[in-house]
This record gives structure tokens, sequence and C-alpha cells, in this order.
DNA sequence: CCTTTTTTCTTCCGATACAGAAGTAACCCG
DNA sequence: CGGGTTACTTCTGTATCGGAAGAAAAAAGG
């Protein structure tokens, strides 16, 4: 799995810097990457001659500069190359095409019959081709999958697939004849937000994701830091109220059994007999039923612990809450507010929350991130 | 502040490697900096010229090796400089003379009567000659204050000393002639346990002080990550338990009120009317008595999740509990590990706790390791 | 006891990459 | 049209590294 092109690490900081934080001039990259403009000549003219980096247009006649010759920013010229990403769930996949800058270029998803290995493999190469188009060949593929994965190739266990040492890698590269990248898939949407998204430049981030699942990431120094159990059963033990609410996922009281999808829907229907969906408990809530309140209220108090022993221990500059079912912010952010400030110091400094909504093809878009990082820049991961 | 010797990157590298990883051979440096062998005869040269490094007596004869020319471990010179460090509590100064190892050579301690800055200042010069001795002079001073305090020079605010702005490094260098860091307790202990302590050559550490009140330090990188609320109070609003005790320091439930040592034994006054001391507490548990049991189980509960909570979201590699407190760890030390393992998940690595009784010297020590870190080898601190 | 092997360390050389200085280019302003 | 200003390029000296080859120090083997 070598490296598209062969860069020194002087030029391998340049292509990132340009890649994650927009066109720059030279004297900027001077600026950021500590090296003298002479230098950036000598690095930046193979990277332009390559076709990688191209001048922008122009300034942009935004007026930014007074007098002086114009800078000539550089930028990535971001549909030189292609990439492919996935995210496979129980009973779907979804794919994006995507250019260097992780612009999703165009969509698909398709039902999962069956689990079968090769034959999710075959459908992956299938949308592959469908994604492709008319394109050039794509530069390589992400996947990613809930459940623990190894070296970025193997799914060593998945439980909703039922998978086990399966080498999901090697099967699509078999099928497509490209690069492949196999990872967690909360892993995967991580990697995303610290190069395109809310992580951005920063230091210390973490992620939290709420949907059938609970997920978290954690990334210092610009890497994320891997551990043991992450999989999608991570929530279910990070106990918050011993005397919370018992779900069938999720030990009494955990992150999972008071904020993951499934359980809330749980509660609402353990109480009122009726299968109540998502969307509807929180539109409930809002309205002030009483019983959607209750449920609301007591996951958005649980957010807000969270959340503030996350800012508490890890001490990130920023938090993301992700995946389907922030929309609990939009209904009860103020409890969660209020929660969070209570479980805080209040010298701390205010924890820096941020809120996406993230729908099935964002996680596909993270593992294409995943393939950009390791095949175009030659990340070897962690 | 100017560093001791002018060193290279490289060298400094080198002279931090050796100092923290005790007598090494060029190759096996060579091995641990990537670098080649060519390289290290190189670098080491001019540090042993210099006196900073000595090749080590003999392989000592351990019958490492086998066959071929045997290796020339080398040695920091660990007492060709020495070092102050100085701890400051509300009634009394603790100082130590240490080596470049950080290793005490000699320990003092004074009452404190006045906290005016001038005479606290006055005590320090005078210790500093009395600990100094017939030996040359030190280095330089390193003082670990509670409370926070800025650019390593000024305490902004010190709640226990009623200080505010108060310029103590400079204050102490001018009546010592010496260099001078001042940072705040938890920080240097932290440091010095990251250097020469449990935290050694690890990427993420976790400190949790209990004494007079609760301190956390989190390392990642080999750095400290800086907070806004360092500070004696840091535990006063994790909040553990809802329900649990009031006492005068914390809010209701928090970490300091069911964790420290006033608020252990302030519950133990309230409920029997006698003022009993820690440890006789402590001995109480163990002896079977009931009032004390309840109250030390709840801490270790308390302490339990604490652990738990850091492991899953700071996820360091290590966990070091200590200050005065720990104690609690030799009484209860079963329930705080059952309950640590009922708020993990099943399948996340066992946390790696290790406890250390610190008493006020070690405090200092940690101080007098973090003027070592800046005065001689040029680290600029965060 | 001498040679071979093995490992450590040193010496030397060439390649690389950097900073800094000086020069060139591009644009604004009067 | 020339000065001022800023961006970029070219050039050169230097620092630092890796790699090859050699010297040193010990064990192993005849």
């Amino acid at each position: 799995m070598t490296s598209w092109l062969p860069l020194s690490p002087a030029e391998r900081s340049v292509a990132i810097e340009v890649l994650v934080h927009g066109p720059l001039s030279r004297t900027e990259l001077a600026r950021r990457l500590r090296l003298s403009q002479g230098s950036l000549t000598r690095l930046t003219k193979p990277l332009i001659e390559s076709g990688l980096l191209v001048e922008a247009a122009d300034t942009g006649g935004a007026g930014e500069h007074r007098q002086g010759r114009p800078s000539r920013p550089l930028d990535i010229v971001a549909e030189s190359r292609s990439f492919l990403g996935f995210k496979i769930t129980a009973d779907r996949v979804y794919g994006v095409l995507t250019g260097l800058r992780s612009e999703v270029t165009g969509r698909l998803d398709r039902p999962l019959a069956t689990h079968d290995p090769d034959a999710v493999a075959a459908l992956l190469a299938e949308m592959a081709t469908g994604l492709a188009g008319r394109h050039p060949a794509p530069a390589g593929i992400g996947i990613g999958v809930g459940g623990r994965v190894r070296e970025r190739a193997v799914v060593g266990e998945s439980a909703f697939l039922g998978w086990r040492d399966v080498p999901l890698g090697t099967l699509v590269r078999e099928r497509t004849g490209l690069p492949v990248v196999v990872e967690n898939d909360v892993a995967a949407l991580v990697e995303a937000e610290t190069w395109f998204g809310a992580g951005r430049g920063l230091d210390r981030f973490a992620v939290l994701t709420i949907g059938a699942g609970i997920g978290y990431g954690l990334v210092l120094g610009g890497s994320r830091v891997p551990y043991e159990e992450e999989d999608r059963g991570f929530g279910r033990h990070w106990i918050i109220d011993p005397y919370g609410p018992l779900t069938p996922e999720g030990a009494r009281g955990s992150a999972t059994s008071l904020l993951s999808i499934p359980s809330i829907r749980h509660q609402v229907r353990a109480a009122t007999g009726r299968d109540v969906g998502y969307e509807e408990i929180l539109a409930g809530a809002a309205a002030g039923d009483p019983m959607s309140s209750r449920v609301v209220d007591e996951a958005a108090r649980a957010l807000g612990i969270l959340v503030a022993q996350i800012a508490n221990f890890a001490m990130p500059q920023k938090i993301l809450l992700a995946g389907e079912g922030v929309g609990l912010m939009d209904v009860a952010g103020g409890t969660v507010r209020d929660t969070i400030r209570s479980h805080r110091h209040p010298l701390a400094a205010p924890v820096d929350l941020e809120t996406k909504v993230s729908d099935f093809h964002d996680w596909a878009r993270g593992a294409a991130v995943l393939a950009i990082q390791v095949l175009v820049l030659g990340r070897t991961g962690d």
C-alpha cells in the first residue's frame, strides 16, 4: 500500500497544510511551518510540477493586501484524484465519491440483503463502479464498519454483521484493483472531523456520537488515541446514574441506556405501550408531552454529565456531538448546557461544544478521508 | 533564564534520554532516537567533553552480553549540578537539595510564621543557603505553590496564602542570585513523575492527588495539558454522587467532599462528635468500626468511580495516585478496584493503577525537577 | 596462543536540507 | 516614471545526517 507520490516529510507537511487549511501563499506557509521562504520555493516546486498543487487563480481581489507584490496562494488540485468511502450498516451500505478535500461529488446507497463477506465485498465493488461512473479511476477506497478493525484491513469482530476476522480489505481490493483502507466507523468519523471538520487545527479534540449506540473518540496532538473497547458498545458501561433506567442495551443507567436512540424509544414504549419514532419523541417533548419530556429531559441531563466529564478529565479544546441523535440538542440544549455548568468548576474554561447532525453518508465520507490520509499522504496510521 | 549549555536539539534529546532512562550505550541511544551510530559518536563527544555525560565505569559484569566488544554505557554526571526545590504550605515550607537525576541529597523544613511575600522569599533564601551548605552553588531553584502560577514566575492567585499577582520568582532570585522557576504544586509533581517516576517513557499519563484537596494532572505526548482551574479546588465540582455528603469544602457529593482528608475527618466528626485523625479513621475502618467503615467505603467507591472515569475519557496508559491520602488504597483497595471494574467496559484494557504515598518533601522534589527541566535542558515549558 | 567472529564505536565522505543574503518580480502610490 | 513595499527566487555556505569502511575490544574456536 504505497503512497501516491514519494513525498519527503517536509513536502508532506506542506501538502497537508494546504490540504487542510485551504489556499495559502508561500510566505504564509513558511510562517506556519517555521521554514525560510527559500525552502518553500524549493519544496513547492516539485509539488506544483507533479500537479498536486496549483497557484490559485488570483488573490480573488478581496482587497486583502494594500501594497507590494501580490501573493500567489497555492491550492490543492482537489479534483486531481477521487476517493470512495463506504459505511456499512446492518441493512444498508452507504457510499460517497469525494475529491482530495473530501468534498462529496456523488452518493449512493443500497440495501444489504446478506452479511456474507463475499457478497458484501461484491456489493461494495458494484457500488464502486456505479459511483466512479465516467470519472477517472478513484485513487482508493475507505470503508467504515462498526466493530473492531485490525491493521486497517481486517474486521476483527463485528457483532451486528456477525463477522470475526474477515479480511474485508483484501476481498474488496481483489474485486476492484484499488487500495483499500478499513477502519472502525467512529474512528473514521473522528479522523475526518480532525482534518476537515470541527477539529481542524486543534491539538486536543473529542467526538461523542449519539445514534444506535454511543461512540467516543479522542484526538491528541493530531492523532487519535486508540483504545481496546472501540466498538458500538463503548457507552454501555459508562454509568451515569446508578438508579437510571434499565434497557435491553447497556448496563442500568449507562450512557447507552440513557442516550442512545433505541433506548429512548424503548423507554417511551415501555411507558406508553406505543412504538414511537425518535423524531416524534423529540417533537413531543418540545410540545410539552409529559412522558416524552421526562425521557428527553433525563437524556439531556445524562448528555450534560457526559460532556462535563469529558471536559473535566480529557480537557479537549473542543467537543463535537455527532450522529443521528443530536437532535436532542435542539430540543433540550438548555438543559444540557445547565447540566454541564453544574458539573464543572466555576473557574474552568467554558466547554466549546459543537453539534453536527450526521447521516450515514457523512459516515461514509469519514471513511473516504481515511483513504486520503493513508493513500495520498502516506500516513501509516497509528 | 538561559539554558546551562547551548545544546542543539539533537544533543538535548540525547541528554534527556540518558537523564531519564539511565545509563545507555551509544548503540542503544542510536536505536531509541532513530539515528545512525556515527551521529551518536558526533553528538556525545561534546557532551562528554563538557562534563555532562561520562562513560559509566563498566558494564558492571552483569553478564548481559555474550560476545563482541562490550558496550560503553553513557551516564549523566548527576552530581555535576545540584538543584533546590521548595513546597510552600500554609504553615510550613519544605525544601530539598537534589542532583540532576532528582535524587535527594538534603532536606529541610521550617515553620512559616507569616504569609508576607517578602518574608516568605527571605525564608526561602535562608533555607537555600542552609540546604546548599558546603556544596557548590546550586544551578537553580524550583518552587511549588498551591494556586495559579503565570509564566513560571508569578503567583497569580493563591487562596491559602492570600496572594494575588506576587512575583515570587523575582523576589527569590534577587535574594539568592539563582534562576528560579515557580509552578503550581500539582503541575510540578506531575512533571516530576513524568520524567523520573511512574510516568517515565509513557505517552499518556494521569496523576490524581488526594490530600487537603483533590488534584489532577494529565500528560499527553510528554507534556502536561494546561487548564484554567488548576488550583486546590479542582475536585470541588466533580460531582460523583448527587446524594453524597455535604462538607464545608466542595459541592455536595463532589470528589473533594467524598475523598479529601479534611472532608473525611469532617464526616466522622459530624457523626461521632469526636475529632479523629485520618490515619486513625483508616485504622478504624480496617478494624471494622462501623462509622469509619461507612465513610471509608464511600470514599473508596468514589475513588473507583473517579479513576474509571479518567480511564474512560482520557485513556491514559497509567494512572498514578499520589498525595498524603492514598493510604485509603491500603485499607480499601479491593473496593476501589471492584468499583473501577464495574464502571469500565468488560473488554476495556485493565487500568494500570499505581499508588505512591508522598509527603511534602516529595512535592518539593517535584519543584526541583521543574528547575532541572527548564534550566539545564532549556525546556521553555508550555 | 593465535585466528576468527561478533559487536561496539569511530572516522570519513557524500547527500540533503536548511537559513540567510542578495537579487528579481509585481503591484501601489504619488 | 521612479520610490516603496511585499512576494518570491536564486545562490551559497553550513549543519547534520546516513552509510561505508575501518579500528577496537571482547568471546569462541582451533
